[in-house]
DNA sequence: GCAAGGTC
């Protein structure tokens, strides 16, 4: 008989394996497409099989897939993850996937009589290890598991673990775990359903999904309340001074020293005593700056600079960083550590990203280096920093890939580097009594920022030319009238970071919900902008359901289950208590479904309606492009708001999403002297382009896919 | 067709 060995994921099994092999090269097999790890220890066999995260999920008694959105539902069941892909009719590469495991899992099972948990150490993890061995050997002999606990995968502690294992599995931990998923699903399925179905019953909605949870609820209603106050901001008029300083031909921005004037007449006397005047440089100081090389990456990291680089969504960015992973390029990504474990062999990653002509002279230069990597403050027990592994791509990555493969390349190379040395010099301008300055700053020691192109190109470090004591200009003074802003709208990464400060979803999940605020169409724009939908959606739930809405929820969440580890709580009395106060929410939105609903389904078509808008017509006044449905054959259609007086109507792909670009056809401007719309079409599985309505008139066709456009 | 959390 063996020893099984329960890992969380494929990468920990393979390490695991190899270091608990006497040999350090355990034996791969590979059985219905899943591949585990046989390896002899102490006269023993191991047979080491790894999970892909969960392989259980919660669902519900009467769940029949489709259709059905009854509630309330209190009655859960936990099945396998690949029942719950049979029930949405997804039987793909997925499901065989994960059906295949569980039936490894079940066979080698069969041939041991030991049984050893080696997931992480944390409350998802034992949920994991708990959930497979349970399906396995049944809830009984469980007791006989035992469990290893290690903070990292380094030899000493992987063998430590499995030399003086916990003798049991932590069944407070595993409660906790079980608890967290049965009441995030009692929360999210209920309201999720009574939304859905107040919007249902009425006429003229047949069916649109909402749905809410712990996350996406204190997520969307800090969109909301962001935009509220946008609303209601009431602009403040001021002025301020635009200067320069004129000097052999070039012209250099001054600042007063006032940066607004909210009294039109002080900064007019300020312009008229400066007027016909000059500028003496009546002060000079200058003082050294530095900036610190970047701490190593982690997903938070990697997502921000993804971002500020190159505007890409924290999702994409997540979504590529995985396929890197998945080729072997970089570590695994879903990681929050920002210090180089000791372990890691910089040296050797750094000599194979030599021979990739590109990286060449930087590796070159930092091989000279004594290499002490910088660090940052966030650990995790589990995983690394965000590195690359040294393999050097094999086929050529695309675009976005590549964007997101230096950043982590450079991001390494950069961690070695010194701090870069700027000198700030600041010029007093006195003109008549009035005090400006002048601010300029040198680069004087590229330090680190010689090992990071991208971060280099972006730099604004423009020197100015070395003026005296005294020294005498022309200057250029204008007034400009301004207006103070209203607070800024979130982004997709703003807000990404706004519920990592709330601790609100994790780090994997958080860019994943807020993509799915935007599928709902509960926001919209990459400057994010509640919709209409948003708007109401979290008006219904301030009045029925507050908590749902705030972050409080999620710690109140973290007390209970820290109470059920330290065992002062049962997870039942947990369960129980978050039944009673659903049954209260749910009886008085039942008893207002019809009200709600109305509310919500007036949201919803408005949202519709607004998001169907293409443009102005080209052909008639007045008229708006819409995207229409045949009533005939119920195919959708572009066509004019003012028919039957306008004809004007276009094709339009029967298949995937319609975005208005709110720009025109360059060409069509050029041949036909009218303003055709253009939009942007994602198709299916394809990547989204450019198209002019009107692209069926062009003469070459090949120009709707060219982003021709030209602003509105 | 639904949550949030793991992971390929």
């Amino acid at each position: 008989m063996s020893v099984l060995v329960i890992t969380e994921k494929p990468l920990a099994c393979k390490k695991i394996a190899k270091i608990l092999d006497e040999k350090n090269s355990p034996k791969l097999v590979k059985l219905k497409n899943v591949e585990y790890y046989r390896a002899e220890r102490g006269g023993k066999v191991l047979l080491l099989v790894p999970a892909i995260g969960h392989l259980f999920t919660v669902s519900h008694k009467k769940e029949e897939g489709k259709g059905n959105f009854e509630y309330p539902v209190f009655d859960l069941k936990w099945v396998p993850n690949y029942e719950k892909l049979a029930l949405a009719r997804k039987k793909n590469r997925q499901y065989y996937q994960y059906k295949n495991l569980l039936d490894i899992f079940k066979k080698v099972s069969q041939v041991c009589n030991e049984y050893i948990v080696a997931c992480d150490y944390d409350i998802e993890g034992s949920t994991i290890g708990y959930k497979i061995l349970e399906y396995c050997i049944g809830g009984e002999r469980v007791s006989i598991a035992k469990r290893m606990k290690f903070s990292s995968l380094t030899e000493r502690e992987i063998i430590n673990s499995y030399e003086c294992p916990m003798p049991s599995l932590n069944f407070n931990l595993i409660e906790s775990g079980i608890c967290r998923h049965e009441v995030d699903y009692l929360f999210g399925i209920n309201l999720s359903h009574a939304l859905t179905l107040s919007t249902t019953k009425l006429e003229k909605i047949n069916f649109y999904l909402l749905t809410i949870g712990r996350v996406q609820g204190p997520t969307l209603a800090e969109l909301v309340e962001r935009e509220k106050s946008i609303l209601q901001f009431i602009p403040e008029d001021y002025w301020k001074i635009k200067g320069f300083l004129k000097f052999q031909g070039k012209k250099y921005p001054i600042e007063c020293v006032k940066k607004r004037f909210y009294d039109e007449n002080e900064i007019d006397r300020v312009l008229d005593r400066c007027k016909n005047k000059q500028g003496v440089i009546s002060d000079i100081k200058k003082s050294d700056f530095y900036r610190n090389p970047p701490v190593p990456y982690n997903l938070s990291g990697l997502q921000d600079d993804a971002w500020n680089f190159f505007k890409y969504n924290p999702s994409t960015t997540l979504k590529i960083a995985e396929s890197l992973y998945l080729k072997s390029l970089i570590s695994y990504p879903r990681t929050s550590n920002q210090v180089i474990p000791k372990s890691l062999n910089i040296n050797q990653i750094i000599q194979s990203l030599e021979k990739c002509t590109e990286y060449k002279s930087l590796c070159d230069e930092l091989l000279k280096l004594q290499l002490v990597p910088n660090k940052g403050k966030k650990t995790d027990p589990a995983h690394p920093p965000i590195t690359p592994t040294g393999n050097i791509p094999a086929e050529g990555l695309n675009k976005t890939e590549k964007n997101i493969y230096n950043l982590i390349v450079y991001n390494f190379f950069s961690i070695f580097g010194q701090p870069a040395k700027f000198e700030k010099t600041k010029y007093k301008v006195m003109i008549d009594t009035d005090t400006f300055y002048l601010t300029g700053q040198n680069l004087v020691d590229k330090g680190w920022l010689k090992f990071n192109p991208i971060v280099a190109k972006g730099l604004k470090a423009e020197g100015l030319p070395p003026f005296n004591l005294g020294q005498i200009f022309d200057v250029e003074l204008k007034k400009e009238k301004k207006q103070t802003k209203p607070p800024a709208r979130y982004n997709p990464n703003s807000i990404r970071k706004w519920m990592e400060k709330n601790e609100i979803g994790t780090k994997s999940t958080r860019s994943e919900i807020i993509k799915k605020l935007y599928e709902r169409k509960y926001i919209k724009n990459k400057l994010i902008e509640p919709t209409k939908i948003g708007m109401s959606l979290i008006d219904v739930l301030k009045r029925y359901v507050p908590e749902i809405l705030s972050v409080e929820m999620t710690r109140e969440l973290e007390r209970m289950m820290n109470k059920i580890e330290m065992g002062e709580i049962h997870k039942d009395d947990v369960i129980n208590n978050v039944k009673e106060r659903l049954m209260i929410i749910l009886g008085k939105f039942k008893a207002d479904e019809m009200s709600i609903g109305k509310s919500l389904e007036d949201s919803i078509i408005k949202t519709y309606e607004e998001q169907s808008i293409i443009g102005k017509c080209p052909n008639c006044d007045g008229g708006t492009l819409k995207i229409l449905y045949s009533k005939k054959t119920k195919k959708r259609f572009i066509g004019c708001s003012n028919y039957p007086k306008c004809t004007t109507s276009f094709p339009i792909s029967q298949k995937g999403k319609i975005t208005p670009l709110n720009k025109y056809c360059k060409y069509c401007e050029d041949e036909f002297g009218k303003k055709y719309p253009m939009v942007r079409l994602q198709l299916p599985k394809k990547r989204p382009f450019t198209t002019c309505v009107n692209w069926a008139n062009h003469k070459k066709r090949t120009d709707k896919t060219k982003g021709d456009l030209k602003d509105e």
